[in-house]
RNA sequence: GGCCCCGUUGUGUAGUGGCCUAGCACGCCGCCCUCUCAAGGCGGUAGCGCGGGUUCGAAUCCCGUCGGGGCUACCA
């Protein structure tokens, strides 16, 4: 297999199950997977839910959903397994104890009894000063009499990871060198007096045991990453790992409106906002890829199979990048016109079931309306949500159908009624239902025989048979929409 | 405050010393096509944060400066 020297490559996508999906979140598996797709390494899908205050399982649900839908797959992970398991942090307790107690043993860390207030205190102080803030060392070395005299107050202590005294330089996958130097990097705490783990000491600990060598990560880890490569030395000092600190590389930030990072709060964040409009994820993914990425100087479209044998992290942008809505709208539209005519369909189908038009059983007429009409709204839609309001008019039962109020019925004033009059006793006598023939009738009798411009002969017919003032093309939707119900629909209006 | 990161048109990017009077895409504006809306075609708009260097030559290298962001938790 692969060599002693150049392991194979692992990487993981680790989130928290903490509110809604975002966007951030899928950029960062997007990455992450196209990475080792690209290598053909392993992709762990890692849950991190040590924080009981804000983790759910409502939100752990819709991250496996949501990554589903996005189309990732992992190789060890949540309902997959895999030989590092289990894969949910919270069924790993029992390590983190065992492991927090050998950095203990090792003197790698210690037990800090500091009050929270005494911290704050202290650091206010330091700031005073001029000293650099954080945490001061204070139980860094405190004798067992100290100890005892604390232990008595009854006071319940973290346990803190001790810092080396030393500059720590590591080459960013995406930056380049950077460093720390250790007087800005206090000692910090891995378990809480709870005994609960915190993200500290997990996330080292379980990519060291899961043989992780890549970490690609948000922009905002970054200064957390001295601690961690201190953290992965003691824990190869006490067996844990290979000692081979993973690689590390910091994805820009995706922005939101203004300077902000776009948060969980955000609409615009909602990953499941974007499914429910009807993005395709592939939509959805490749404009996430150019946030950050490019593929080429003059192209912007591509698949997910084109992304991953052209993916590399050394092409990745360090400046942050602004996500903008129209943009990506426009990347998936482009995606959209590419679908095959009986995929597009497909897709179209839960959208119009959502919406009530089709059944949760499409019959064989749904099918083939659906499958006629696809053509007709594919360079039309942005999104597949859209279906509803443009293809509506065709699967609405008659009793249902309506006219916009506010829109096309503006079309339907007195010249209008007698436009679509005229279109109902010409369309009347049409013979054989085709676009042809319908065209040739509603042209012969609007456009030669009244002398109407076509805006004005055409756009009443549009408004009585669609409802709407803007519609898939006229003549085709009348073929669909057959003779009897467009004749119906014609008259209901020609007669009020 | 300290540390760290970032800085090309409105937005995302290409650009790694001469191919850059800075390319592409989205947006926006105009025109063409046209039964509506799109799609498509053509054209236009707008950018290297600033100041010094280095060099024959800098968006590209160096220094400074300004601006933005992140971290500075018993969140991740």
């Amino acid at each position: 297999m692969t060599e002693a020297s150049e392991p194979a490559v692992r990487v993981r996508f680790c989130p928290s199950p903490t509110g809604n999906p975002h966007v951030g979140l899928a950029r960062t598996a997007l990455f992450n997977w196209a990475f080792v797709r690209h290598l053909g390494g392993t992709f762990v899908f890692r849950i991190e839910d040590t924080d009981t205050s804000r983790d759910t399982q409502e939100s752990y649900d819709t991250l496996l959903e949501v990554m589903r839908w996005l189309g990732f797959d992992w190789d060890e992970g949540p309902e997959v397994g895999g030989p590092h398991g289990p894969y949910r942090q919270s069924e790993r307790y029992d390590i983190y104890a065992d492991v927090a107690g050998r950095l203990l043993e090792a003197a790698r860390a210690y037990r800090c009894y500091c009050s929270q207030h005494e911290l704050d205190e202290r650091n206010a102080q330091a700031r005073l000063a001029g000293r650099p803030p954080g945490y001061d060392g204070h139980c860094r070395d405190l004798g067992a009499a100290a100890v005892a005299a604390y232990e008595a107050e009854g006071r319940e202590p973290v346990v803190r990871f001790r810092m080396p005294d030393s500059t720590i330089t590591f080459d960013d996958l995406v930056r380049g060198p950077i460093s720390f130097d250790s007087a800005h990097v206090p000692d910090y705490v891995l378990v809480r007096a709870n005994g609960h783990p915190l993200y500290t000491l997990v996330n080292p600990v379980d990519d060291a045991l899961m043989q992780i060598t890549h970490v690609l990560r948000g922009e905002d880890l970054l200064s957390s990453t001295p601690r961690q490569l201190a953290l992965y030395d003691a824990l190869a000092e006490i067996g844990i790992g290979s000692g081979r600190p993973p690689r590390f590389g910091h994805l820009p930030y995706v922005m939101g409106q203004g300077n902000k990072k776009l948060s969980k709060r955000d609409p615009e964040s909602n990953l499941l906002g974007y499914r429910d409009r009807g993005f395709l994820p592939e939509g959805l993914l490749n404009y996430l890829a150019l946030l950050g990425w490019s593929i080429a100087d003059d192209r912007d479209i591509f698949t997910l199979d084109e992304m991953v044998s052209a993916f590399t992290i050394n092409r990745v942008n360090p400046n942050p990048a602004r996500f903008d809505l129209k943009k990506c709208e426009a990347i998936n539209a482009a995606h959209l016109r590419a679908l095959p005519v009986d995929q597009l369909a497909e897709r179209m189908l839960p959208y119009l079931q959502r919406a009530g038009l089709i059944g949760s059983e499409p019959t064989a007429d749904d099918w083939s309306m659906l499958v006629a009409v696809a053509p007709l709204v594919q360079e039309r839609m942005t999104t597949l949500g859209e279906a509803v309001d443009m293809v509506g008019f065709l699967f609405v039962p008659e009793a249902e159908f309506s006219i916009d109020a506010d829109d096309a019925a503006k079309l339907l004033n007195e010249d209008g009624r007698s436009v679509v009059l005229a279109s109902h006793d010409a369309l009347a006598g049409v013979g054989e239902w085709t676009t042809p023939a319908i065209e040739e009738a509603l042209r012969q009798t609007l456009i030669e025989g009244l002398g109407l411009k076509p805006r004005n002969a055409f756009g009443p017919v549009r408004a009585a048979v669609t409802g709407r003032r803007i519609s898939p093309p006229l003549f085709e939707s009348l073929e669909l929409l057959g003779q009897q119900r467009s004749l119906s629909r014609l008259a209901a209006v020609a007669r009020s």
